[in-house]
DNA sequence: GAGCATCTGATTTTT
DNA sequence: TCAGATGCTC
């Protein structure tokens, strides 16, 4: 952050807002985490007890920052605030107030894997597995149902076709199975803090008489059940600050409504609507390519940032001939950075998707350069880690099935899906537990061989560990190390992995001793934080790397050097947004937000060939490059050369939706014959040292006659009907996002029925965007 | 039930 | 490409 120590004029007014609603709409590097930070100390100095602040922050990163910082200027009083990310203070509203909602004390939080393992089951039992219910659709429809909402009646109720009422049965199965197995997964921690408040009203009341001052952090990323929360909260005495910025509205595919910005003056009446436009961050060049990117949308609140600072360097930007050239260059100006100063802490490395890390860690691991990767598959996911906590988890919840199944047989004890039926018929029958199904079994003796052997040393385990409740969490951790013998479990089952998977497994335990240490809570608030903790939040501070991440983990951070990766069509803008104007929007504010990251410098590189795990394919400069004014770039490309026509791949590969990007409109493209010579001369490199002028041949043609930009790669194709409609999110002009409740006919006069932010409206699908019935 | 071979689908983003 | 799921054999 700049030298800005004092507050400019609507910094300030923010942060004396006196009482009600107000709505601070604050551009990329306003200030805007300075100005949350003044107002909670403000509101303190006021006499504002701290323990009536409750602040929601979109990472438990932010949320941590911004308590060290208040801890900075008010004290340990900080401790007392509530700040945190919504599912985290969910967690702590739920842990509170479970015996109101008939939730099980020690209630488990499920992640996606054991949401898919749990949906799975119920795919099989409902012998729906084959029919095409992929796992991954059918738990985002549920996700949108209850992101807006919506109960697995109301879902059945709007279901229209064999379909829909398959998904609601699977949502009605999925909701009992958490239920029975004591669980919530991420949406219903929000979903039944809303329950709270609704069903609940008294105690709903004293929750919202307890926090007198609401705070919300990157507002234009809720969805409309934490709208309904924050709403809820805030019922008592409308004291709701909240700050967001449209433009960096990029999480519409995980339910986040736009319409929460865009309509709050009409939800809370009287609000007040401050706008903070000075740009503290970014110099005048990279500004204004951002402007310049982001005034392509049609569906923002509009504004212009604006910048004391210097113009600074131009955007530089970099055509590479594929991935591995990509990731070389990238290196190579990072280590030009280095040599003139900067440290490697202060860069980043942005990407679309997190596939696209492998080649710049190939690149830099070769290289000696030091980096980390935030994202992919995370600390809390890994398998060995997912055991320990899955045996810690049944010591809480019991009912935890499906923590159950992943360690009954892990170790080997001799247990399968023989003595699972067994268990299912007795849990069925009543029996509340797996473990007591299986004690059950155990001791009338309907166990044989490996399998009788095996549930007699899992419960003799499981009574072993729960006979020390009280232990600190650390003793408890290598009692569970020792009496399951996981060490030796990982070392007959790891190959080359072992290392890695020892050491995470003493780093779990390493930060389960430090948890207890700081007497930060036992092991349900621990449990709890594994859950809701993610990579990004784990980062180390000190240690000087460059940092890797995706474009979305980027929010919220800045550095002074930045390069974002893979500017590309069907890569940014992803291929499937590509048939969507709003989500190419989206895919925009993407590019928006990795733009404004950097302090002084951008690097922008594309690949003219990328190697997907199903070939490589040839693809186009992003759309987006041309949206930055000429003047502001420096290409560091290719002398113009004439190749060849343009040519698909010959494979006759399937062109389905979200297929390769050369499919969308050729402006520019490099010919199949470049690419051959290129990537045999990649290949014929060997281990000898990579010249980057062999690269600088590479050319392209300009705008190929015929084949003009289309944004609609087969829009035609996809024939959604109303059957496919209810719950969905779509888009309308008028009335923002919404979710579709009901839907009757067909085509664009299918009428549907839609929830949006605070009214339920009857619309024709024509006038409406976004994967209901054709657009 | 364990261990191995084969197959398949996934890569968009995450609390 | 690759991890996880499925299926087959012992």
């Amino acid at each position: 952050m700049a030298t800005a120590y004092s507050l400019n004029e609507a910094q300030q007014q923010a942060v004396d807002h006196a009482q009600g609603a107000a709505l601070v709409i604050a551009g990329a590097g306003s200030g805007k985490t300075r100005v949350l930070t003044a107002r909670i100390e403000a509101l303190l100095d006021r006499g504002v007890p701290p323990e009536s602040i409750l602040a929601f922050t979109f990472t438990n990163r932010a949320a941590k920052e911004m308590r060290e910082r208040i801890e900075k200027a008010v004290g340990p009083d900080a401790k007392r605030l509530w700040v945190g990310t919504f599912h985290a203070t969910a967690v702590r509203l739920l842990r509170r107030e479970c015996a109101t909602l008939g939730l099980p004390a020690g209630f488990s939080i499920y992640d996606r894997e054991d949401q898919e393992s749990l949906l799975r089951g119920i795919l099989k039992e409902l012998g729906l597995s084959d029919a095409g219910f992929k796992v991954g659709v059918v738990l985002g429809r549920i996700s949108d149902c209850k992101n807006a909402l919506v109960s697995p009646d109301e879902c059945e109720r709007a279901a229209m076709t064999p379909f829909d009422r398959s998904v609601a049965q699977c949502y009605r199965k999925y909701q009992a199975g958490l239920r029975g197995a004591g669980a919530l997964d991420f949406d219903d921690l929000i979903a039944e803090s809303v329950r709270l408040f609704l069903e609940h009203p008294q105690a709903g009341e004293r929750w919202s008489r307890r926090f007198s001052q609401i705070l919300v952090d990157e507002y234009q990323d809720t969805n409309h059940a934490q709208f309904r929360l924050v709403q809820a909260l805030a019922a008592v005495h409308g004291n709701l600050f909240v700050v967001g910025d449209d433009d960096q509205s990029i999480y519409g595919w995980r339910g986040a409504d736009l319409a929460n910005v865009l309509d709050f003056e009409r939800a809370f009446p009287g609000a007040v609507t401050i706008r903070l436009e000075q740009n503290y961050r970014s110099t005048r060049n990279i500004l204004d390519a951002a402007n310049a990117v982001v005034a392509n949308n049609q569906a923002r609140k509009g504004k212009t940032l604006w910048s004391e600072r210097e113009a600074g360097a131009l955007i530089r930007f970099s055509l590479c001939a594929d991935e591995a050239d990509e990731a070389r260059r990238i290196r190579r100006f990072l280590e030009a950075k280095v040599s003139l100063g900067r440290r490697l802490r202060d860069c980043a490395v942005l990407y679309r998707t997190n596939a696209q890390s492998r080649s710049l860690e190939t690149e830099l691991r070769s290289a000696g350069m030091a980096y980390e990767i935030v994202g992919g598959v995370s600390f809390f996911q890994r398998r060995e880690v997912k055991d320990m906590l899955a045996y810690l988890r049944l010591l809480v919840n019991p009912q935890d099935t499906t923590s159950f199944y992943r360690i009954w047989n892990t170790p080997r004890r001799g247990l399968g899906p023989a003595v699972q039926a067994q268990i299912e018929a007795r849990m069925a029958a009543g029996i509340p537990t797996p473990l007591d199904a299986l004690r059950q079994l155990s001791n009338e003796g309907a166990l044989k061989g490996a399998a009788k052997a095996g549930a007699q040393s899992l419960l003799a385990l499981y009574d072993e560990l729960r006979a020390h409740p009280d232990e600190p969490l650390d003793q408890m951790f290598v009692r569970l190390l020792e009496k399951t013998a996981y060490l030796a479990h990982l070392e007959a089952n790891s190959e080359d992995d072992l290392a890695d998977r020892r050491s995470n497994v003493e780093e779990l335990g390493a930060s389960a001793a430090a948890f207890s240490a700081a007497g930060r809570g036992g092991l349900l608030e621990y449990l709890s934080e594994c859950s809701l903790l993610t990579d990004a939040d784990r980062l180390s501070e000190t240690t000087d790397r460059v940092l890797l991440l995706t474009a979305h983990n980027a929010k919220g951070l800045e550095f002074d050097v930045v390069t974002v990766a893979g500017l590309e069509e069907g890569l940014m803008p992803h291929a499937s947004s590509l048939d969507d104007p709003s989500e190419l929007e989206e895919e925009r504010r993407l590019f928006y937000v990795a733009l404004t990251r950097a302090r002084d410098e951008v690097m922008l590189t594309a690949a003219a060939y990328r190697r997907r795990f199903d070939g490589a394919w040839g693809a186009q400069v992003s759309r987006f490059l041309d949206e930055i004014p000429a003047h502001l770039v420096e290409r560091e490309e290719a002398q113009y050369h004439s190749w060849s026509m343009p040519q698909r791949p010959a494979s006759g590969r399937p062109a389905g939706p979200g297929a390769r990007p050369a499919d969308s409109g050729q402006r520019r493209t490099w010919s199949s014959s470049a690419r051959a010579t290129r990537s045999r001369e990649t290949e014929d490199l060997g281990g000898r040292t990579y010249q980057q002028d062999e690269f600088s041949q590479i050319s392209f043609d300009e705008e190929v006659p015929g084949v003009g930009p289309s944004h609609g790669v087969n829009a035609s194709g996809r024939g959604e009907t109303a059957r496919r409609a209810v719950g969905r999110r779509v888009h309308h002009v008028k009335f923002g996002h919404g979710t579709v409740l009901d839907a009757e006919g067909e085509g664009p006069d299918m009428k549907l029925t839609v929830r949006f932010t605070g009214s339920i409206k009857k619309v024709l699908a024509r006038f409406v965007t976004g994967g209901s019935g054709e657009d």
